[in-house]
Formats: structure tokens, sequence, C-alpha cells
DNA sequence: TCTGATTATGAAAACGATTTCATGAATTCG
DNA sequence: CGAATTCATGAAATCGTTTTCATAATCAGA
């Protein structure tokens, strides 16, 4: 494996020409310019990265955490970001949470021992204060969670207005009995403005609200059907239900349909997200813009990382839209 | 920024004694131990990893090479790879190629500058040659696709064998008019084997193939969706259709049920993956044990980095499995 | 008690780049 | 023409570890 003192030599130059060159500074002629450059050529010779991030003090990596790679939602913010953070010369290194609090932590190691520039967080299971030390580290940015406490800029969406969007349409369409049926992290923001949204929607339209209605922990397809088994054994049940994502509105729409309802007259359903999935299923839902939070939540790593300044909370926040479809 | 230096000031001790605590290495007292690690944590001190690697020549991380990261059955390979990569103590750097040839390359420069250990790819776009002069900087495992000039270690399964068994499972349902509809890169190994596996299974059976009803391209809902268009303007329509994915598959299911065909009796349709969407759609479909070629795939790429020298080709491969649903 | 191993420690040499500082040559300016 | 810039280059310091080598102290065996 060549090193920039090979090259030099065979150049007949020193080591901090060579590295002019590479790093394009001034004051170098043309002349030994096609030298070094035709010297790198023989020897096939690439800068040794480790040594350039120890003497650089930074790696061109960026964290990113995810509860899970195979979450729709999830994998498509990542493809995102992937993308841009190429164009800018920089990687990612995928963490995956798996919704839990120490693993979450454990990552946590990677900015403190200087082996990512920056760390992006798409969901958060601790508390900030868990967050907070390592900011001395590195910048941190947040996307689609928030936390009022954090001191770093957020992307994201106000989740209070997305489900009142999504949970008005229900109204809207005459439904007076509806369920919630959503994912539940104590620690999640989202979670919990989405619930605001919810019940602003109802308190709004004068509608009441049953305990039995809720739904909770519900993640996934299979969670979906779980969620259906339940609301079809009420004694009363309720005419529209609202769910936190596609898999889980998708789940109920297949476990209702395989029981022999009807979509949406026995059963309206609104699901969250716009996926691929959800078109296959006909589902109304709530569209987030993905690509743009996954976009500017990269954009403000880099620029923080690039400023060398930890940036200050800032929030972008986007809308929402509604896709109606067959479901309600 | 404490540094190793600092710890071992504070302790009283050189350098070398805290990197040997560090390090775990014997010849230590237990007293200098305790004194060791005490400054560690009065100083916050964690080993700054870009100069760890710099001295050990190696990085503790693997790329991996998928085409997209929201193609359900590479970000499920990911989950996994990414999950047993943890479990010993390396990270993951997602490389999305899109399918593009040149982004494929451009990747190839994290090994040479030895910003990762090693590389898995679980698709292949360029020709083995682009890969082969790679091989002397470390090494690389070849997961789901394969090809017969790699001599590399190769987890993947019998891709003549899946489609066979799934285009088996068709015409012993009594179907012969079958259509094939697939993505189809040139350059790729699943591919190929794939259309042979499906020609052997007619010619086994003596069913004749049509031109026409090869449908090419197709690797999202969407493009099941035009499938669906172009097979229904046929004049002489297949009864059966197998297809690569289970989201071509689900596309073209339903398109089809929004034709007014019935499936099966209209058309019977055949995916493969087994993802939940298969299950969602109630398709039958060739599963593929993901979980194992991920896990094995990780495991061989971690053996080959601790041995320090490439491992030789080697052939892991798995069985499928035939789902059946109502689709067919 | 002497010899040879074993244990415990530190000084200094890597690892492979970039950056600072010094210096001489060429150019511009008054 | 001499002084002040600007241009072009290289020697050496630096980034923060780990590893090699040297050395002293302790221990075991004859």
């Amino acid at each position: 494996m060549a090193t920039i003192q090979d090259v030099a030599k065979k150049a007949g130059l020193s080591r901090t020409t060579v590295s002019r060159v590479i790093n394009e500074h001034p004051y170098v002629t043309e002349e030994k310019k096609r030298l070094v450059t035709q010297a790198m050529q023989e020897l096939n010779y690439v800068p040794n990265s480790s040594a350039r991030r120890l003497r650089r003090q930074q790696t061109e990596t960026i964290a990113v955490y995810v509860p899970r790679i195979t979450n729709p939602f999830f994998s498509h913010l990542v493809e995102v970001m992937e993308k841009e953070a190429a164009k800018k010369g920089y990687q990612l290194i995928l963490c995956q949470t798996r919704y839990k609090k120490e693993q979450e932590r454990n990552f946590l190691e990677l900015l403190k021992t200087k082996q990512v520039d920056g760390l992006i967080l798409t969901s958060i299971e601790n508390d900030w204060s868990e967050f907070e030390p390592y900011l001395s580290f590195g910048p941190i940015v947040v996307c689609n969670e928030y936390s009022d406490s954090a001191q770093v800029p957020s992307v994201y969406l106000n989740q209070i207005e997305g489900s009142y969007l999504g949970t008005k349409h229900l109204i809207d369409q005459g439904y007076t009995k509806i369920g919630y049926c959503t994912g539940n992290h104590k620690s999640s923001r989202v979670s919990k403005d989405r619930k605001i949204g919810f019940l602003q929607a109802l308190d709004d339209a004068g509608i009441m609200m049953k305990e039995e209605w809720f739904f909770y922990n519900a993640y996934s397809v299979q969670d979906g059907f779980a969620a259906f088994k339940k609301l079809s054994e009420l004694d009363d049940k309720p005419q529209a239900v609202f769910t936190g994502s596609d898999e889980v509105a998708a789940g109920i729409a297949k476990a209702a349909f395989d029981a022999g309802w009807r979509v949406p007259d026995d059963l309206a359903i609104i699901g969250f997200d716009n996926q691929p999935l959800a078109a296959l299923m006909d589902l109304t839902t709530v569209e987030q813009p993905i690509d743009t939070i996954a976009k500017q939540a990269m954009n403000l790593m880099v620029e923080a990382i690039q400023a060398k300044k930890p940036l200050s909370r800032k929030e972008v926040i986007l809308p929402f839209q509604l896709i109606q479809r067959s479901s309600t």
C-alpha cells in the first residue's frame, strides 16, 4: 500500500507538495502538479482516510438513528438522507435503536469517540438530558421527532395538525364514533401530539370519545390484525378508526375484509404516511413530506459540521396533505 | 477533549500503561489499573477512534451495497446485517447504488481509502473484473447475488430452483398459459437464473411460452400496474403470471381487481420474497430465508476481516419455501 | 547466592496524513 | 535599484493512539 511518502519520493518532491496537490492548495507549479499526479497514478495511490481523519479531526461521516430500517417510513427517510449526504461527500452510518433506550444510548459513543461528525435522530427513546452532554462532541439534528427541551435544530411536522386533519376528515364524512389506534411511546412527542390533535378535532366537533376505542402499541400489519380483533368484539363498536401508520391501517382493513366487513360502510379507516401500501389498499391517508424533511435535516447537519459550532434551536415545520381514497 | 496523555499525567503513569488498561493487556497491577480507571472517569475520557484506526490499521466498519434501501427485500437484509454486525462490534455504512454502474464503482473507494474493513455486495451492476483489483484492499463477500467468476465467498440462493418451484406450482394448479414479469438486469445472475428456472419448469411440463407474455423491467407496485395494463390488452392473455417480487405481484393483483378481474380465476398471480405485503394481499409467494443469508454473509465477513486474509470462493446455498395463499 | 524466567513499567518509534514555519526565488512597487 | 510582496517549496511538528524495545524489579529453581 503506497503512502504519500512513496509518491513524494517517486516525484522527487516533498510530502508537503504532494499533499498540496491532493488538497488543491495554491502555489504549486503546473510542472510539479503533473509530476505528482503521474506518480500517484503509477503507484495507484489513494490517501489513507484514517490518517487524514486524525489530522483533520473530522470524519465526513454522519450517524443516523432509526428504530428499524424495515419500517417503510424510516427507510424512506434514510434513502433520501443517504442520497443527500453522498452528494455532499458524506457517508452514513446506520444505527437501529430497535425502540430500546439502551441501544440508543450505546450508539452515542460513536460521537464521543469521533467516529462520526454528527448525529441525526429520527426517533427518540431517551430523555433529552441523555443527549445533552454529547453536544460538546458534535452537532445533533432532530428530524421527525422533536423535544421542547432540545436546544438543537429540529425539522419536523406539527403532528397535532396532521392528526387533526385526518380526524376532521372522518368527522366531515359524518362519522361520530371514532376509534384511535397508534403506537404510543411515552417519550415520543410525535405520539403525544397525534393524540392531542385527535382529541382536539373531536372536541371541536362536540364528539364524545370512549376509553375502549383506544388501541395502543400498534406498529405493524400484525398489530392491525390484533386491533381489529379487539375492536370487533366490542358491544359498542366505532364506525371509523384513525391509525398512526398505513401498515396498521392496512392490517385492520385486511382483517375487516376477511371478517366480511365492508370498508368504509361497516368501518372507515384512515392511515398515515401515504406509503405505496396505502395506494395498494386504497386507503385514505395523511401524507407527510418525507423527502423534504430528510433533505432539510441533512442540509442542516452538514451546515452545522462545516460551521464548526453547534447550531442553536431552530424549527423547520412543514405541511401535511390529505390523500383521499376509498377507505373513508 | 482529554487525550490518553492527560489520563497518564493524572494517574501519574505513562501512556503505555494507560493503553494497556484500555486494551486489557496483562502485566498491570490492580493498583495502577484502579488509578487509570479513575483518571479516565474523572476526565470523561474515551479513546479517539481515528487515532486508533490509524495505528491498528482497521476500522471496525463494513460497507453494505444495496440498490435502494426502500426496497423491502434489501431493507430486511440490511436490518439483519446491522444487528449481527453490532453484536460483533462492527458498524455499517450504507451504500445505495441505485442500480447505477457508476455509483457502484464510486463506493469502491471506501475500501481503497481504508474507510471500511470490507464490502458486502447484495446486488451487482458491474462486471466482476471491476471489483477484482479491490480485493487486495480488503475482503469482499457477496450475498444474494452471485457471479461465477468471483473468487470470494457467496451466500446465495439457487434462483433456478426458486423460480422452478414457483412456476411448477402454477403448472400443478392446472395453468398452461403462463406469463413472466420481472426486473431484468443483464449483469444480474439472479435475473438470468430466475428465467432459466421458469423456462425449465415449462419445458419439463411440455408447455409452450409466448414472447408477448414476457414483461421486463418490473420492480415496483407501479410497474405491476403497467404490466397488467399491457397484459390485459393482449388478444391471447395468459391465465397466470409469475413475478419477480411481491411488489410487482401486488401491483398486478390490485390493477386486476380494479379492472373487475377475479384472482385467481381470471388471473393467477405468484409473488416472490414473502414480504408482509404478500400476506396482506393474500398472494402465493416463494419465500427466501433472508434472515439466514444476511447472518451468514455477515459472519463470513467478520471472519474474513479477523483472519486477515481473503477467504477463497465458497458458496453457501439455502432452500426456498413455497407459501401458498389465495392468489393461485 | 546466582541464573534465568516472569512481571511491571516507560521511552520512543510507528501509523500516514496535514499544517505551520522557515526560506529562497521571483515579482511588483515606489 | 532596493524594499516589500507574492509565489514555491521543504523540514519538522502535529493529530492520539498502539506497539516495540529496553530495563528494572520480583520470583523460582538449583
